[in-house]
DNA sequence: ATATTTGCAAATAATTTGCACGTAA
DNA sequence: TTACGTGCAAATTATTTGCAAATAT
């Protein structure tokens, strides 16, 4: 049988909170540092299962970053579809809508044959606080 | 004092060969698993340095895929700026143009003050072959 | 009470590195 | 002969897992 409840705890409290208030891609090694190692430090295997929880749940995203290293961010599934433009100098991520997919669509079928179902589109550059 | 010349061996030549004939992002473990085990085996750690060598080289593509690993392509650098439409099926990639960039970068500086410098996209579906 | 979550330490898996030996030029 | 490349084994690093103890409901 499935999960019945969902468990609000210290750990998990922590994780959301630092999540909430930073609009970035953080890996987990990112999180358990900014935690700290203090008294109510959270161990690093609680961060990457809580991370994997809320993903699964959708209330998480994640991406991976040139390194290989995997990164998570607050970004709620019932938000449409979108893309991101992450900022070079302090990482800050803008959502941004996308219109010109279907324009390409057509193009990839007909000069290519190629029947498109999916796609993934990142922007970098500078946010409107790093210029 | 940097690199004079461009040795010719026989792991380089069996890796380049492969990675002519396969037009798909292969990881080093698939490159190293495709070689073979057998007398003229070419060792693991050859594969990656090999592959981050010709990085380094621009004659190769790196992406790291979903799952975090890296994976390598042939790709020149001599060929203009281009992204990728990858088959769900077989793997097989090809290489699309992008126009409506500019109409992104538009957007992005009108609604969100962001200054657009880079970005990159992949599209996903079925190629011809796979249809 | 009992299902869920945690911390710890050990296990994996991809990638990198040191080093002595092999090889192309 | 000498700069470059290779294989091997050991080291690193991100991530996952087993398990017994702790916690939320």
């Amino acid at each position: 049988m499935g999960l019945r409840h969902e468990y609000s705890t210290r750990p998990r409290e922590r994780i959301a909170e630092l999540l909430r208030s930073e609009r970035r891609f953080l890996s987990a090694g990112d999180i358990h540092g900014l935690l700290g190692s203090g008294q109510a430090r959270v161990a690093l295997s609680t961060v990457y299962r809580t991370l994997e929880h809320w993903l699964s749940k959708g209330e998480v995203t994640a991406r991976v970053d040139p390194q290989g290293e995997s990164t998570f961010m607050l970004c709620a599934p019932q938000q449409q579809h979108h893309h991101h433009a992450i900022c070079n100098a302090c990482g800050r991520v803008e959502d941004v809508g996308c219109e010109a997919i279907d324009r390409i669509a057509e193009s990839l079928r007909g000069s290519h044959g190629f029947e498109l179902s999916g796609h993934a589109m990142e922007f970098f550059g500078r946010c409107r606080a790093c210029r």
